[in-house]
DNA sequence: TTGTGACTTGTAGTCCGTG
DNA sequence: GCACGGACTACAAGTCACA
């Protein structure tokens, strides 16, 4: 009867997407903005924070970096 | 002149691959025991752990449940 | 017990659009 | 600005034989 460490019983894929979403707006940039700053096409960005994709370390950093936050600071909460 | 923890000028493969390398032994567990213990192939790990994979979110996350921490744990000082 | 090269299959990731 | 889709290409996933 615990949840494992995260949201709700939403996938890690939708949660990892909810976050870097949360944390992109805070950013005020749009999706293209952002996807352009860390040279990732807009559109998978975009299916990346429907939870939509399974994203690869290299491109987790990349977003990460792009945040200006540590890995573990993106996988807070999650 | 020590470098704090992370940084180096490791890619982030060979630091990822290097954490959980020493998480793993931590447990005591062989590469196998712990790769069947997250029904993972222990070739497959063991490249992981060479840092010459690039894993994805699901894999990641496969790992770190196997290693009991969370995810922000997992990228402690990476 | 672990490392590695080679391989096939599935999907990550790119690029072009649309409402 | 965003969600969504089609059609691709690059590479992760997964497995094996052998060192």
């Amino acid at each position: 009867m615990f949840n494992h460490g995260g949201g709700l019983h939403l996938n890690i894929q939708k949660e990892f997407g909810l976050r870097i979403q949360q944390l992109r707006k805070a950013t005020g940039k749009s999706q293209e903005k952002f996807a352009l700053s860390i040279d990732m096409d807009r559109t998978y960005l975009a299916s990346i924070e429907a939870g939509k994709r399974n994203p690869a370390l290299q491109n987790i950093k990349k977003i990460a970096d792009g945040l200006e936050i540590s890995l573990s600071d993106l996988f807070r909460d999650l």
